[in-house]
DNA sequence: CAGTATTAAGAGTATTTTATCTTAAATTAA
DNA sequence: TTAATTTAAGATAAAATACTCTTAATACTG
């Protein structure tokens, strides 16, 4: 079960280690967090500047620069990131994929994959990215040790 | 979000198929089960393969060949045809995508997400075939109309 | 037994996703 | 001004997924 694209993956693990290590400091330099996170540092930027193009982030450019949160990072739902990396019709698919499908002219799955999706909404939702980026220890972000 | 894989997709809308379209008749033709459900005739031959390798399905060369439930439908959860068809990983990957993540050394998301499996998994572990396929119209199974 | 409809297996192709690399322009700090 | 850094756009490559085609083996019907 493939719920996030790597882009996504990718996304919010950078998210969250700008909320503990962006502390204090201005802007925290990009290709620093592509070593520590082991992201190819040119794919973490196309991914870093639809974050800011989006509005969460604030760029700085020469020495020094990098990217900041442009607003609290606890007004910043996991949900309002996972739409900008996944798209907006992220929660809204049919399970079986079959284009028709709606309240309207169910599939046989679509009911209770309906309830399944308001779960999922509501997790995402009501998760910020401070709670989840204050709670991690920053070596767990880490592809290999 | 892609919870599926395509084979998937396309299994469990062939099986839902055979629980309508097969009562009372014996075997049911694979090429038609591929035409009435847009589905390329050589791709979902090797999905129903599988799934007749993992015994749920018995299958019958020849004239009037064509598949047939080895055990009752209503016997076959969901979660039994997405193990063979998705892996026995289904479900038990960290959302994520870390490697290490795991009940002791759990990334952010590891305690909610593992809220959410569980409940994916009872969703999927307490459908059976043999309700969903009951339940559905058949022209809703086809990609095109 | 002969013909044929069908399963079965695997090679091969296409598409999508993920990732890398290159180049150049813009901005900032010192 | 110089060096460092991000932005931007696009070419390319690699990997994963989805799909198609070919061939062979099987087993049923008449």
């Amino acid at each position: 079960m493939k719920v996030l694209s790597k882009p996504s993956e990718y996304g919010l693990r950078a998210l969250m280690f700008l909320v503990t290590k962006g502390e204090g400091k201005g802007y925290v330099n990009i290709r620093e967090m592509a070593e520590e996170l082991d992201i190819s540092f040119h794919f973490l930027t196309k991914i870093l500047q639809s974050l800011t193009q989006a509005g969460f982030l604030v760029s700085s450019r020469g020495p020094n620069g990098g990217i900041s949160f442009a607003r609290n990072p606890q007004q910043i739902s996991l949900l309002d990131v996972l739409y900008v990396l996944e798209g907006q019709d992220f929660l809204s698919k049919c399970l079986l994929g079959l284009p028709g499908c709606g309240d309207f002219a169910p599939c046989p799955m679509h009911n209770s994959w309906a309830v399944m999706r308001v779960q999922l909404r509501n997790l995402f939702e009501h998760t910020n990215l401070s709670e989840v980026g204050q709670s991690v220890q920053l070596e767990r972000l880490r592809l290999s040790p």
